[in-house]
DNA sequence: GCCAACGTTGGC
DNA sequence: GCCAACGTTGGC
């Protein structure tokens, strides 16, 4: 299974928001990055992420699952952009800062220290089982 | 609220 | 195909 990290801001799109949509997910519309596309296409069902907020939070607050593979962005009649749709697995017990990550020698090559701009990236199996300890969440 | 970094767009 | 201009993102 592959590890990713998806990125929001919370006064667009929330963890909470997340959740309330339960098991049926919701698309990870409105990407219109290539790169962020690109390992939305490579992502399989069953493949979990973190949820990250930026802006005010700047921390990683929980874990999702894809529940369904790249498909055409609904948002968009332009052909090129496609997204998954995700669903809240569950909270960390204690979100994990940007400041912790950034602290943290083993993290410290983390795609979102060293390109904080990317809104979806890979995370390695390494960098997952670090930050699930982080933040005190089940890694079942 | 500012600004640096980055990605995208469009004119040439 | 290059590159300047522009818009957006996100940390500070």
């Amino acid at each position: 299974m592959a590890y990713w990290l998806f990125k929001s801001e919370p006064s667009t799109w929330s963890w909470d928001q997340q959740v309330a949509k339960g098991d049926a997910g919701e698309e990870w519309d409105g990407v219109r990055n290539y790169q962020a596309r690109n390992f939305m296409r490579q992502m399989k069902l069953g493949d979990r992420g973190f949820f990250y907020h930026s802006q005010k939070d700047k921390a990683i607050v929980g874990i999702v699952e894809v529940c369904a593979e790249a498909h055409p962005d609904s948002t968009t009649v332009d052909d090129r952009w496609d997204c998954v749709d995700i669903k809240a697995v569950r909270p960390f017990v204690k979100p994990v800062t940007l400041d912790q990550i950034k602290a943290d020698p083993r993290l410290a090559d983390m795609v979102l220290v060293k390109n904080s701009r990317l809104s979806v990236q890979p995370v390695s199996d390494a960098e997952w089982a670090v930050i699930c300890e982080l933040g005190q969440a089940q890694t079942d």
